[in-house]
DNA sequence: ATTTGCAGGTTGTCTGACAACCTAAATATA
DNA sequence: TATATTTAGGTTGTCAGACAACCTGCAAAT
């Protein structure tokens, strides 16, 4: 070490050697494991006495990347029986929006808009790469909130559903992904504005326009027109949203 | 414990207790003073011995804590000097994206469907509400890819910067870490098409129709054009996409 | 045949220790 | 005096061993 003054030039041959953490390895380790399916979703990991032995490693290193892992929603710890594939590898990226919306939570109005965008688009695309099982499936969910129209609960999970489907309708993961994570997390909202105090009779004529629009959104995207469906997606995105607004006006403050 | 037969009725009353570990309290716990600022980025923590007299748990908990906060992207630790909260809380939703493609490789295409959606709407959105400083922040980011051209290393940073500042002048934070995580992973394929095989001219020329893309979409966000403004990005984003394409196919295979 | 109790394995947590590292003050050197 | 070196203390990264809480399955007792 006999550089001197203020080093000149950082010597730019010398690539910085990254100090990888032992976890981060074993995390990319692990994870490429589950990409190439020899570990499958549901599927038991050693013991952590095991995989100690096997990694090379401490237990507390070991248990700080199951526990990162366990953290993305990736493995699922459970005491006294052992380390597990999570099943919905999907979902990991909606754990993390909600950690993400607690670091600043005002930002409903955000959520709303960007849902708006991507429930749009959604529509658009589905129109033109839904399968009939895709439409078949909506068209149970309609069903299927036309006979739950005193059932909130149920009514809900329906209508969720079909919106998801339509994600899933347009054959790209991450799409979907992103809707079932905004969406998901409005839920939480959406069912907060059920135990509000409004009339019977006024929750029944919103369920019925709320369902005349879904239709209009099966019937667009079954047509394969796909701006329509942009439209009639916007639409009831719209008049859900403002209702949405209106409960929540009335219940803060 | 007489009941018998296969437990007609799971006894509704009880809510199942929930057995959270002392690290998911603790995430809780930084999360929310992070949230509430009492943390603000790029400050640093207590020292971890000192934490664990606050928190009233042993080192290996705190550090379980720790290590997925900063898995997330939320923390940032430094050895010899301690941890900090991350300056960037924003990119920490693209970090996850990364484990997450990782876990299923073969998505880009999806990856490439879901930024046009996102940054043609991001677009519509910007020309409605970018402030003028916005509108100058993303004039210097053209100059410096015109002043450039022959350094990809830093055309593609300004390129980068440049529609995140388009993002951001939605003043949709959520938007904005949608399209900097659909960005911010994408890059990894750019970079490596920089070191593919390909004439300096022809480079020389995508470059130059590139700035010209990326002035008409600033065009139309100055005046304020929505319509036109979706319409220039997903010009420049399907022609974009259609180089990174070919790229890909040149060097995979 | 049903219940109880026990044993072994597993995760969750604690404690203490050491290595690698950074910072800054104290010291040595020009 | 000004600069370079050393040193001391603090911090994160890792390891090893131990105990508590818990689950499963089998054997023993009723």
């Amino acid at each position: 070490m006999t550089v001197k003054s203020a080093r000149p030039e950082p010597l730019q041959e010398v690539s910085p050697i990254r100090r990888t953490s032992l976890s981060d390895k074993i995390i990319e380790q692990i994870i490429d494991l589950i990409s190439r399916n020899v570990l499958q979703p549901g599927e038991r990991l050693p013991s952590e006495k095991d995989l100690c032995k096997r990694f090379g490693v401490g237990r507390a290193t070991l248990r700080e990347a199951l526990r990162s892992l366990a953290v993305m929603g990736i493995l699922d710890g459970r005491v006294g029986e052992g380390t597990f594939v999570s099943h919905n590898n999907q979902r990991y990226l909606e754990r993390n929006l909600q950690w993400g919306l607690l670091l600043d939570p005002k930002k409903v109005e955000d959520l709303l808009e960007t849902r708006l965008m991507l429930e749009t688009q959604t529509a658009f695309s589905a129109a033109r790469k839904a399968t009939p099982a895709n439409l078949e499936a909506m068209e149970a969910r309609i069903q299927g909130m036309e006979n739950s129209v005193d059932l909130p609960e149920q009514y809900l999970r329906f209508d969720l559903e079909f919106h998801l489907l339509v994600a899933e309708a347009t054959q790209n993961t991450i799409l979907h992904q992103l809707v079932s994570m905004t969406r998901g997390y409005l839920q939480a909202w959406i069912k907060e504005s059920l135990v509000s105090p409004s009339s019977s009779s006024e929750d029944r004529h919103r369920a019925e326009s709320s369902i005349r629009e879904h239709r209009a959104i099966l019937k667009a995207l079954e047509s394969g027109q796909a701006e329509l469906a942009r439209q009639a997606m916007k639409a009831h995105i719209l008049s859900s949203s403002a209702d949405l607004h209106q409960h929540l006006e009335q219940t803060s403050t």
